[in-house]
RNA sequence: GUCGCUAUAGUCUAGAGGCCUAGGACAACAGAUUCUCAUUCUGUGAACACGGGUUCGAAUCCCGUUAGCGACACCA
């Protein structure tokens, strides 16, 4: 049975576009081969708890369509799925370790392991664990019944660990260049590494798809498992994504939430279909598919090990694609659930057809239009000279019976022949007056939108 | 500093020893269409990091160098 998770920590206020494309991946497995997916929550590290956090995580990821068959909302055979809730679980596992000495408790001080640490730095060694209490475990229990307060630590074994990374193959480390890791935080709470292992084994999982920052701690986790006597589960290590100058993603240099780009208005399949060619490609060479094609193609042997930058750019060129091809009254619904209800129906529905090619994301269409809802009170370019030939096109335009497109643009051409000017210059002119921008939608088209008498009223304004 | 991962155009990638005078996409540039912008269409420039091997033959395998990134917490 395939059982893949994600294990986000609420440490910020939406899911981490990073974490929503490991997600993807770990999804797309389990739905492949009729498996589970899982949400866990692993918020054991107080301090960094952002409010709500947790739950707009899940709604957004919810929303995206990657849905859990377990998680917190929903339960599951093996609840809770968040790990503040399991603690009783992680102490009952950490003291088994003890038992079978393979860890031990430590009452060292933070600043004893800040000087320790300090003095190792400047003798040019690494920075480890020196395994103080280890050889003191009588006295240290003795302190620990005296209300002292403890961690419990890993016995790391001299041994070398060497596993077989789905994605990147054969994987070696010496253990010598690992700390005995915390295991059991001071305040009860469990590390990361032990959260990780005993629940990624009770929860069943049989593969974890996780970020490529996570490969140095393996090996602590595969030491770990060998510590209880269970078997590990399959490791894929994904690279991360990156900012445009290489570096790890980070919200310094780039958005990283997935609400920043829904906020955009990019549509969450889009982000998908997006996220999902970080790393990957479709068999086909194909750009554009949904998350039943993801799905049905994704395999993990696919998967890359370079680690991508992130194209705001393209990812937008990608929504102009699924803009334009929407259906006229998809995109209306769309774009009033973006904008809000104050602007006219009828407009919004009469000028999709007119700024569909134009919009890369749903945050283009009031730019655009801006000028259909209000009249123009700046001018991009200073018209005041062309009161003459204005007042042409306002005779002119008095005289078409059926104010179409079609009609306004023979009249418009016949006034543009009379007054001199280059058609461009003409239509320019006319553009400004309409609209007040240089650039804007087909003129005739957005004439017939407002009508006659308010294409004359903003005429007459100039 | 130590350990590890990675290395095809500006970016995302195809490529699993001969099919590669390296393919596609975004971006860039040029042209066509056009009342502007956009769409659409056509075209152009642009890459196997470097050095050694292995082999009849290497972008593809091995080693080294360089570079980038990541990890070295009672954070995940």
């Amino acid at each position: 049975m395939i059982r893949t998770r994600i294990a986000p920590s609420p440490t910020g206020k939406d899911v981490h576009i990073g974490s929503v494309a490991t997600a993807l991946m770990n999804y797309a497995w389990a739905k492949k081969n009729n498996g589970q997916f899982i949400i866990r929550i692993e918020d054991t590290d107080r301090t960094r708890l952002v409010p709500g956090g947790e739950e707009k995580m899940l709604k957004t990821l919810q929303d995206l369509g990657i849905v859990a068959d377990e998680s917190p909302v929903v339960g599951g055979p093996f609840a809770p799925y968040r790990q503040s809730e399991r603690l009783d679980i992680y102490k009952k596992y950490a003291l088994e370790l003890i038992e079978k000495g393979k860890a031990y408790y430590c009452t060292c001080t933070p600043e004893r392991l800040n000087d320790m640490r300090k003095k190792q730095q400047e003798e040019k060694h690494i920075p480890k664990y020196d395994r103080h209490c280890l050889k003191r475990q009588e006295e240290v229990k003795k302190e620990i019944e005296q209300g002292m307060k403890y961690v419990v630590r890993l016995l790391v074994p001299e041994t070398e660990i060497v596993f077989k990374d789905l994605i990147r193959g054969e994987v070696r480390f010496q253990s010598s260049s690992i700390d005995d890791q915390v295991l059991l935080k001071s305040d009860g709470f469990p590390t990361y590494h032990l959260g990780v292992v005993v629940d990624d084994h009770l929860m069943e999982i049989s593969h974890v798809l996780r970020g490529e920052e996570w490969l140095p701690s393996t090996p602590k986790h595969i030491i770990l498992y060998e510590a209880f006597g269970w078997k590990p589960p399959e490791f894929g290590h994904v690279s991360l994504l990156r900012n445009p100058d290489k570096s790890k993603l980070s919200k310094r240099k780039n958005p990283v939430w997935a609400s920043d780009y829904i906020e955009k208005g990019i549509f969450k399949e889009v982000l998908l279909n997006y996220l999902s060619l970080m790393g990957w490609s479709h068999p086909e060479g194909k750009e554009i598919f949904d998350l039943s094609e993801y799905i049905r193609v994704f395999d993990i042997k696919d998967i890359q090990t370079t680690a991508p930058v992130f194209d705001q750019i393209k990812l937008e060129w990608m929504n102009g694609e699924y803009i334009r091809q929407l259906k006229v009254e998809s995109l209306k619904l769309k774009v009033q659930e973006y904008i809000g209800a104050t602007y006219d129906t009828r407009l919004i529905e009469k000028s999709i057809p007119l700024v569909r090619e134009r919009m890369k994301k749903l945050s283009d269409y009031l730019p655009l239009t801006e000028f259909l809802f209000k009249a123009p009170t700046t001018y991009e370019v200073d018209i005041q000279g062309k009161k003459d030939i204005l007042t042409k096109v306002v005779s002119s335009l008095e005289m078409v019976s059926e104010f179409s497109a079609q009609q306004i643009g023979d009249v418009m051409m016949g006034v543009a022949r009379e007054s001199g000017l280059k058609n461009s210059e003409f239509f320019q002119m006319l553009r400004v007056a309409i609209t007040g921008k240089k650039i804007s939608p087909p003129l005739n088209e957005s004439m017939e939108l407002l009508g006659k008498e308010e294409c004359i009223k903003r005429i007459l304004a100039i």
